[in-house]
DNA sequence: TGTACATCAGTGAACGCGCGTTCACTGATGTAC
DNA sequence: TGTACATCAGTGAACGCGCGTTCACTGATGTAC
């Protein structure tokens, strides 16, 4: 039956959110909108009243988990005065990529997904990018931005391959010497 | 009809070689047996009769890419002299992932895969770990490998990112300035 | 303010399709004598 | 070395299944008078 429309904006929102947990949890094309509707709460027929198609809402879900993840969590521990770096770079992280960055959890789906979806990842990558360009209080804004670009691009490739490592040894071992690498000077 | 040993044994190795570009030009979830198989030369009906699942030739396809592109194209581009980060941080590598490093072509998916495509993973990350310790000839061994843990980790990230993100001239001031980084000093 | 009707969120069944896997069959290769 | 038979690589059809998408239906919400 209809609902109002206050309640419908909130399914939609908790369709979204349920998507965006379970593209970085088991990946883009192996999650299917039966799973994400479930996740939500509702059965799959309905999908279609709120999105036109799946890619609509894996570029949804992509905005809401950069929002989430990068523009509020990462910006919220480098305003907070803490080590941004410390907080992407943790074993917390790695082992829960379905609350955690998108461009780590789904990264080489990304690549393949269609224009919407990567501007939304680009925007995402250039946030992050301006929040540890922040942390480099020493250098012009131009130098400082230079050398966020590599250090994001250091920690999005350092935590994605601590999740495929099969050792977990050295999987630790790639989290701290890449953390110690980005937090020493 | 059947065929000779010889000629059974190189078809097996041009299903694997097929599956090792597929799946790092589409996607391992996103590519199918038939596909495969077509890229092969063959009909899909005869592929149990070299491979007992799927997951056995993801494994074995990622062995081939790592072996191809790690263990012979890094390894040499380092031993003959030259910048090994200078022939992974290329638009070349960046525009052809079906035939590049599967670590950013399907690194978000390997996180995924079973215990055997994800030790094959580990031991092309390891090795061109070792390639790139290699180049810090004026750091004492244990320093190169921790040095050479974060370049690997920073050129498969900026590798992925360089693909994700929509901007063109973003894509190549990513490489560019990965490429920078690692390279100087 | 009350009533009649249109709207539409959500359900559950169904659509065609491609997936991974299985199987009967063919006929050349390999093996045993 | 030749012959008879077993093996098995490859084909093409079929299996059950889950996919993204569509649709008829329900009944509460929203709108018009």
């Amino acid at each position: 039956m209809r609902r109002s429309r206050e309640e419908a904006a909130q399914t939609r929102q908790r369709i979204v959110t349920s998507a965006a947990a379970e593209f970085r949890k088991n990946g883009i094309v192996a999650t299917g909108l039966a799973e994400v509707m479930n996740g939500a709460g509702l059965t799959h027929g309905g999908f279609y009243k709120h999105f036109e198609s799946k890619d609509q809402l894996v570029a949804e879900a992509c905005a809401e988990a950069v929002k989430t993840v990068i523009f509020e969590r990462m910006a919220a521990a480098a305003s907070a005065g803490g080590e941004p770096v410390t907080t992407y770079l943790s074993t917390d992280h790695r082992d829960n990529p379905a609350a955690g960055c998108p461009l780590s959890a789904i990264g080489s789906e990304l690549s393949r997904s269609d224009e919407k979806t990567r501007q939304v990842a680009t925007a995402g990558f250039l946030e992050l990018v301006e929040i540890m360009a922040g942390q480099y209080t020493n250098l012009k804004p131009a130098a400082a931005r230079r050398r966020a670009l590599v250090a994001v691009s250091t920690m999005i490739g350092a935590l994605t391959m601590s999740r495929i490592v099969a050792d977990p040894g050295l999987s630790g071992e790639i989290i701290k010497e890449t953390q110690k690498s980005l937090t020493d000077d």
